[in-house]
DNA sequence: AGCACGCCGACT
DNA sequence: GTCGGCGTGCTC
């Protein structure tokens, strides 16, 4: 009997199976999908692996013989197995990044033997005269390893390891010179891999959720019902811990005869595994949790959720760069599920994914939150009448209006820092940041200049770099030039300022908005931050002093953002007095208009169109590569190779290769990062993916040789 | 990652 | 003739 083995190495050369011999001992124990050790190489390193295929068929080439199995608690089953080589074709992945994606960590480095390993000493060692004199005196550790199977009889091979501190690798050797005989049990747990699921043919339809809560809630209990009653499982998957707890809390308590669990990424060794057995045995058949929840080895599952669908945390940042979605696709078909989508602003391209096909949607209509009243401020017929300021005629009485009633004010801007750049008036010299290029940001707290993006900061200078004049002018608003003008306009307002630097954790911002809600702050500006997290009680005035800086974005999904944000607002809004008022020097741009309306089948329809003339997602597709390493030149010269390899391997076909260019962003993992973006449209995927095989293949040693490494996202969004 | 093999120049 | 440095390619 022949296994056919993937292995786990951080080696694209090595990403096949390769044949291993199945000892005799082990033909009884050993499963598709179990986690066996095996040498590989010339040298003598042990290797795990993962079986994907057994077989009877004698290979034409020498094989070696599986080492070791080990518990199946560690082990893929059938649907995972399945699930990996969709995944090495969708995410051109490994096999071992995919199994390092299905399995935690833990699982990978685990140890648990399937079958134990039982030492003992041969007839011929009797005595410690007899073990003294077949090894050498200084071997201190091979005698005391002898000396315990004296003293013990058989033992296990862990207790003799234990004992003895020594390591598998010596027993190995003192096996092979006969001085101990080693026997191994069968395995005493049965590979969980036999039962599958009787998945019955028919796909459901997807459905789409846009309702808020509590009506979305209420949805939910109304299909999980249905799965339980069937007695299959649930999975509901958010994209933050701190959401799927609350989901858990609000939920556990009525389908307690389901074990509920919540799955999340810090976990012990141990509770994953009792975790996976429930799952495994069928004993859980409800699962909360964030993106990695969709790896579980459910053995029937009935409702995939994916709740705020729309959110970030639903794609993966590491290879392979998977969405919530696309696995939740791939389980619906392998389980037969229901699929739901919930969001109540989804994102452009689920819903154009959905829109064709028989996809039940739910509260598309739906009223959301309690929002009094939506204003929208035109600045340039502000600017005509002569104020020149960011505050309208119009906010300025409502927030005076506003303190004197007790209401608070939110003040909403997706900026850091004073002013968001600084130049010279005399020659135009602009300040930047030396490694990222970017404008960079006044902070009048300590008088300091810091780049957006990275981490670079220097002392304000009171003359020009440049030119040696001292004529040097702040440029855009920053939330610390709002707080200065708020206060100088509203005198005695306590004005609390949020933004992710000062506010790092939940409880500060919870904190945050207590202060608020109390009264002891009646202003804030801040981020979106405080949005998500339905944190304000108080009935408030909402103000975006300039919809512009969210719309002139140079990223496509600039006008999505935006209308979600005001879905959000409304959302969050729990006090019916609220209001929000929009600030604009072009109120007519559609996405204003529709988020004013809160029309989503609107904005979606107008969005479309845009999309489909710029050739822009949905409609065509953007893969990213990213090229990162420790030495510039290296990383520069690979993504220009890479770059070329990959335009030369396009020509005569539909996909467009852009960059390389200079990225920002990464900078714990790696001193450099440049980045590639290709377009694509759909139906050339099959194309394109065979042209990526084809030139990773190619700059594979160049890339290994000068220390720079690769990542992707075949469709980023 | 490590190991072997093959090619080539240097040195006995 | 043979030793060793280095680049390349394979490992079931």
């Amino acid at each position: 009997m022949y296994a056919e083995i993937a292995l786990i190495r951080n080696d694209k050369d090595t990403d096949k199976l390769y044949t291993y011999g199945i000892p005799e001992c082990y033909e009884y124990d050993l499963n598709k999908g179990d986690k066996v050790s095996v040498s590989f190489g010339r040298g003598s390193n042990r290797l795990m692996g993962f079986v994907f295929n057994i077989h009877k068929c004698v290979p034409d080439f020498k094989t070696k013989e599986i080492i070791e199995i080990f518990s199946p608690v560690y082990s893929l089953n059938e649907k995972q197995i399945n699930l990996c080589n969709w995944m090495r074709k969708k995410y051109a992945c490994t096999y071992a990044q995919a199994i390092k994606t299905i399995l935690p960590q833990d699982f990978i480095r685990g140890t648990k033997p399937a079958c134990n390993t039982i030492l003992e000493l041969p007839g011929s060692i009797s005595s410690a005269e007899s073990i003294d004199s077949k090894i050498r005196p200084n071997a201190t550790i091979q005698k005391k390893a002898l000396m315990y199977l004296l003293e013990n009889g058989s033992v296990e091979e862990a207790s003799l390891m234990e004992a003895a501190g020594i390591t598998r690798a010596s027993i190995d050797k003192l096996v092979g010179k006969e001085l101990i005989v080693s026997k191994r049990t069968h395995c005493s747990i049965k590979s969980p891999t036999g039962i599958e699921a009787n998945a019955d043919n028919r796909i459901s339809d997807n459905i789409l959720c846009m309702l808020d809560s509590p009506e979305r809630e209420a949805c939910y209990l109304h299909y999980i019902d249905q799965a339980a009653k069937r007695m299959e499982s649930v999975l509901v998957v958010s994209n933050e811990i701190a959401e799927a707890e609350k989901l858990f809390k609000n939920f556990s308590k009525k389908y307690e005869r389901l074990n509920p669990v919540l799955y999340s990424g810090n976990l012990t060794i141990s509770a994953l595994e009792s975790m996976q057995k429930s799952i495994l045995s069928n004993n859980t058949k409800m699962v909360f949790g964030t993106r990695n929840s969709v790896f579980l080895p459910y053995k029937k599952l009935g409702l995939i959720i994916v709740d705020r669908e729309s959110e970030y945390g639903h794609k993966s940042d590491s290879m392979p760069k998977f969405h919530t979605s696309e696995i939740a696709e791939f389980l619906k078909h392998s389980h037969s599920a229901r699929l739901m989508y919930s969001d109540i602003s989804p994102s452009i391209g689920n819903y154009f994914k959905n829109s064709n096909r028989n996809t039940l949607f739910i509260g598309k209509n739906a009223e959301i939150g309690n929002l009094n009243g939506i204003s929208c401020i035109d600045m340039k017929k502000e600017l005509k009448s002569g104020n020149r300021t960011m505050f309208s005629t119009n906010l300025e009485n409502k927030i005076a209006t506003c303190r004197r009633s007790g209401k608070g004010t939110i003040i909403l801007l997706n900026q850091k820092g004073h002013s968001t750049s600084v130049a010279c008036r005399s020659c135009g010299y602009v300040m930047k940041c030396p490694s990222c290029g970017l404008s960079l940001s006044y902070y009048s707290g300590d008088e300091s200049l810091r780049c957006p993006h990275c981490s670079y900061q220097i002392p304000t200078d009171t003359v020009c770099p440049s030119c040696g004049s001292n004529y040097y002018k702040y440029f855009g608003i920053g939330p610390e030039k709002v707080r200065e003008e708020i206060e100088k306009r509203f005198s005695g307002s306590n004005v609390l300022l949020i933004n992710s630097e000062k506010t790092k954790t939940y409880k500060e911002l919870q904190k945050s908005a207590r202060d608020f809600n109390s009264g002891k702050h009646d202003i804030i500006i801040t981020t979106e931050l405080i949005i998500k997290k339905n944190l304000i009680e108080r009935p408030v005035l909402f103000a975006i002093l300039n919809a512009d800086m969210f719309l002139y974005g140079q990223d496509y999904n600039a006008n999505e953002r935006f209308f979600s944000l005001i879905r959000k607002i409304r959302s969050s809004i729990s006090n019916v007095d609220s209001e929000l008022l929009i600030q604009s020097y072009d109120p007519s741009q559609m996405a204003i208009r529709h988020a004013v309306n809160n029309d989503y089948g609107e904005f979606y329809k107008e969005e479309l169109v845009y999309r489909n003339t710029l050739k822009l997602p949905p409609f065509y597709r953007m893969a990213v590569f990213h090229i990162f390493g420790d030495e510039e030149k290296n990383v520069l010269e690979s993504a220009k190779g890479y770059a070329e390899c990959l335009k030369k391997a396009v020509e005569g076909s539909n996909i467009k290769i852009l960059g390389p260019s200079k990225n920002n962003g990464l900078k714990y993992k790696s001193k450099f990062k440049y980045q590639l973006v290709a377009k694509y449209a759909p139906v050339d995927i099959k194309e394109f993916m065979g042209i990526i095989k084809y030139v990773n293949d190619n700059k594979r040693q160049a890339f290994r040789k000068l220390s720079v490494k690769l990542s992707y996202d075949i469709d980023s969004r």
